[in-house]
DNA sequence: GCCAACGTTGGC
DNA sequence: GCCAACGTTGGC
């Protein structure tokens, strides 16, 4: 069963631009006990929103996990694992936060729920729900 | 740029 | 092991 995440990154640092001219992005860099649990679950092929945060405050494009857990390169600790990923598409029509908010169905969108948190879960619901919103 | 939320650190 | 201080994130 394909899952449904969230990832933010602020664009000045890595945008969906940045994502693109890659072709394939590995996300590392987290370091928050939450959102590295939530990248431990993810499987390839597993479908991903591509937010940003601070500047923008919408979610961009699709994204899909090209590559599941490894040790995050850049961490010395060794506490912290990444996952790749590979733009699918962006969006027609970029979602934004404040919509979303709106939205009586995205009421219990883990981003809203828990503001700081970088990575998240997306129900199969919300997932089409957002989808309709980029129509 | 500010500050609330919240996770982590470190002194006791 | 508690909890105050501190650091970071991210919406506003």
């Amino acid at each position: 069963m394909t899952q449904y995440w969230l990832m933010k990154s602020e664009p000045d640092e890595y945008g969906w631009d940045d994502l693109i001219a890659e072709k394939e992005g590995t996300w590392d860099g987290v370091k928050n006990a939450q959102a590295s649990n939530n990248m431990k679950k993810m499987k390839v092929g597993d479908q991903v929103f591509f937010y940003h945060s601070r500047q923008g405050l919408e979610i961009v494009g699709i994204m899909e996990v090209s590559e599941e857990q490894f040790p995050d390169p850049f961490d010395d600790t060794g506490r912290w694992i990444a996952v790749k990923v590979k733009p699918v598409r962006k969006l027609n029509k970029a979602v934004p936060l404040k919509e979303m908010k709106q939205n009586p169905k995205l009421a219990n969108l883990a981003i809203i729920r828990q503001t700081r948190l970088s990575v998240a879960p997306v129900t199969a619901d919300e997932w089409e729900e957002i989808l309709a919103m980029a129509a």
